[in-house]
This record gives structure tokens, sequence and C-alpha cells, in this order.
DNA sequence: TTGCTGCGTTAGCCATGACTTACCGTTAGC
DNA sequence: GCTAACGGTAAGTCATGGCTAACGCAGCAA
């Protein structure tokens, strides 16, 4: 049961990111996540656990080791959260679009695309 | 300029997630943020420093008060970090379907459509 | 100008959580 | 059976950062 809180804040982690990025670009055991990583090998388990309880990466068991790899149901609840807001994210783009063409029609030394907070 | 690192650090925190989604629903004043959320307004001007170093946000002042409302960059920039993973996980999702439309075949009491987030 | 209001900033406290060391259970090979 | 390898767990330390209190500053009204 993957939900957006907990893949946000899994992903929250730079360490934790760089771990889901390995694992995604294909399965790896936690020795070898934690070869590429600057952290001992036991918190490459526990930030594991972390992805794994947030549907972010599955693992099986394979003889004496466990595999991990790229499991989908964390980025399918991530894109529906971030789906929330993108409608409201293009209706906000277009009123200012046309706020901007409107000001660029009355003072066309105004370029909007030069705009930057 | 917005990136997902930034993106998914900001959204990591709970308060910090529960203000931008305040700011996403409508533009609000950093008092009228903080009236719904249990941290002091400092707090919250804080937090929405974050969300606006990551893209999230915009803000523009209005006489004494500044308005905070919603920014498309950050949300932009983490789906572009999410769409990295999509063909892949797409990809493994199907090599699992069929993985389990072979179990159900061998085991027909395994429903996989009962799975749900 | 004086007073008031709303925001931002700073300093400092404190809790969350990331990390390591040490230990234990499990599995494969001898 | 014994041993080695791999991974998870527990306990403890420490740093990151979230929060509050106090202060400073700008804009509006009288």
């Amino acid at each position: 049961m993957a939900n957006a809180a907990k893949v946000l804040n899994a992903l929250g982690d730079p360490t934790r990111r760089r771990i889901f990025e390995l694992v995604a670009s294909r399965p790896r055991s936690v020795a070898d996540a934690a070869e590429h990583v600057p952290v001992s090998r036991p918190a490459v388990s526990q930030h594991l656990r972390v992805l794994k309880s947030a549907g972010l990466v599955r693992d099986r068991a394979e003889g004496t080791r466990r595999i991990y790899e790229l499991d989908q149901d964390g980025l399918v609840a991530l894109r529906a959260y971030l789906d929330r807001f993108w409608d409201r994210a293009l209706s906000r783009f277009q009123m200012a679009a046309e706020r901007a063409a409107r000001t660029a029609e009355a003072n066309p030394s105004t370029d909007p695309d030069k705009e930057h907070s």
C-alpha cells in the first residue's frame, strides 16, 4: 500500500534517492548497492526497508542474498498525487500567459519569456 | 530553476507538504496559510522559502503582505524525474503481470485484479 | 510624524532520523 | 555436522533541520 506521503518522504533523503536509482537501474543485492554508496551495509539495508514500505522497491530471496528491484506502485502513487495539482498548474499557467499577452500587447517592450523570480 | 532533488526534499516534510497543498488550492498570504497549520507564522514563512527555491510556489508583493501561489516549474521537474523510471517500471510491471498470469494459470484462486494500493 | 500591522530574520533549543558497531539468524558449501 | 557469507536487528551517537521567541523593517492610516 503505497501512498504519496511515504514516497515523498522516502525520496526526500539524498542517500536513499541514490540507492533507489541504483536499484531502479538494475536489480541488486544489498552488498552490491552498498558498494556504490558511501555508507555502511546496514545503513543501506535500513534505507531499502523504507523504500520497500513506500512501494518503491520489491525484494525477493535468492539463496542467502536478497535481490531488490524497482517496484512501480510507489511511482504510480506519486504520479497520482502529482496529477492532483496538474490541472490547477496548467490553468494558472494559462491565465498567467493570457495576462502576459495582454501586458505585451499594451507594452511590447516587456518580453514575458524573460521574467524570472 | 527547479530540480527534482530540491522538489523531493521540499515535499518530503509533512508540514511543508501541507502548506504547499494549501497554497496550491488558492493563493494565500503567510498568515492565511499559518491559520490552517499547527505551527507559528515564522515557521510557515521558512517553509514557503524552501518551497519557493524548489520552484513549487511563486510569491508576489501585494501591499504589505506577500501572496504565495502555485508554481508549475517544480511539478514539471518532478514529473520529468518520475518519467526517467516510468518505462523501466512499465516493462517490469509487464513482466510481473506475465509472471502473475502464469501463476494464476497454475493456481486460479489467486486473483491479480484484487490487488489495490 | 507616530502608531499599528504584517513579514522576514536571527539565535538557540530540541526532536527526528541517519549512521555505525556489534550481534544474531539463515543459507550454501565443505 | 561445521564454517563462511549475507542480510536484518539493536543500541547508541551525532548531525540535520524544524520550531519558537525576540527583534528589525517596511507599508498603511491617522
